[in-house]
DNA sequence: GTCTATAGGATGATAGAC
DNA sequence: GTCTATCATCCTATAGAC
């Protein structure tokens, strides 16, 4: 598919096709925006992260609202994906409660899907974001009633389970997992199957932050 | 108790004792944050919405981080004290797990209470507000364990549902509620004792955006 | 397709008058 | 106790070279 191998193109910053670097920013982006949120992040960030300078992430889509934008599409359309995949798996011997579920709390090592998802769907008051947060949100609504069957307070449980794992995730609750009983005990609660995950996320983030 | 009285000092700006100036920009700060978070609020926006300059509001709380942690502080305690009042109020016919949930739908009203604590909570990046965050989120959760007497399940379930009613107020999802019959019914499984409340505040917001 | 240089616009914080 | 003036920084976006 690409002029050039992935390789070269992060190491050597060689020419690289449009579509393939466009790759390569959104997901740079998925994890900055996850982290600092859509004000907090910097184009520059995104830049670095991305091995690129900062200009050419503004000139490649125009502006950061629309990187932003861009990005929180990546992020449900992986959502949606592994949602429906797990809705499809039909022979697994999981109900499809679980099997869902199962994929909401994996998607916890996709550094950055659910934290960005996170800080879109704080910003309502801004008019773009607000509308493409909303509709973000009520897709997942829609996909879980109509695809997965859930009925209305099903897809309401399914949801607060998931808005309590992302609060959980971004306010870094593993950092306390060692040092607060509580901390342990909640995470415990919350997301007994991701432990480990959660855990080795938080070492990540301690180390990539200095 | 104060030396001016509150009309006094916000319509004339009058001179006022340093504690109730501050209770009256934490209070301002409290909307501000709620609406644009901590990065996205400036302290001139604080300033504005309590009558006074800028330098004012960082001279008096030494920074943007002391201010942001000083208004957390205002809407937990807050929240507290609306759950201690629930809990303590055993003449009344209801359960306790749904007086305590009635005491936060409640909250919804408390313009920028509910979302200032939504932004914190999604800041576990930055090591001073995350760590506030994180305690703040725990000590709700005792909270409602020793003083409720929750069982850890009910805790989690019980902020599964606050979630996602943060969720749905950051997102302005009443902002859909009339065009959209999804949004209609996820407010409506969510938050059926407060569609007036919601709907009244959202549109009370989409006025002073102008 | 990608970079360097830089303009232009905020914003947090400080200094100092009243 | 409160304001005006202002600095220094940072950040998005543009211009133009290669």
């Amino acid at each position: 598919m690409s002029s050039v191998s992935l390789h070269d193109a992060i190491h050597h910053r060689s020419r690289m096709k449009s579509e393939d670097r466009r790759e390569l920013i959104v997901d740079a982006a998925l994890g900055v925006f996850g982290d600092f949120g859509y004000i907090g992040a910097t184009t520059d960030q995104v830049a670095r992260a991305a091995g690129v300078s900062q200009p050419y992430v503004v000139r490649m889509f125009g502006s950061k609202e629309r990187l932003f934008l861009e990005t929180l599409d990546r992020a449900v359309a992986r959502l949606r994906t592994a949602f429906r995949v797990a809705i499809a798996d039909t022979e697994n011997p999981m109900g499809i409660q679980e099997r869902v579920g199962r994929a909401y709390v994996d998607l916890v090592s996709d550094r950055g899907l659910l934290l960005t998802m996170m800080h879109a769907f704080v910003m309502g008051s801004d008019p773009a974001l607000g509308r493409a947060s909303r509709e973000c949100f009520l897709g997942v609504y829609t996909l879980l009633r109509d695809e997965a069957g859930f009925t209305p307070a099903e897809v309401h449980g399914f949801l607060a389970q998931g808005m309590l794992i992302n609060t959980l995730v971004g306010v870094r609750m593993s950092d306390d997992f060692e040092t607060n009983p509580i901390a342990a005990e909640l995470l415990q609660t919350a997301l007994p199957q991701k432990l480990d995950v959660v855990l080795a996320l938080g070492a990540e983030q301690r180390a990539e932050a200095q």
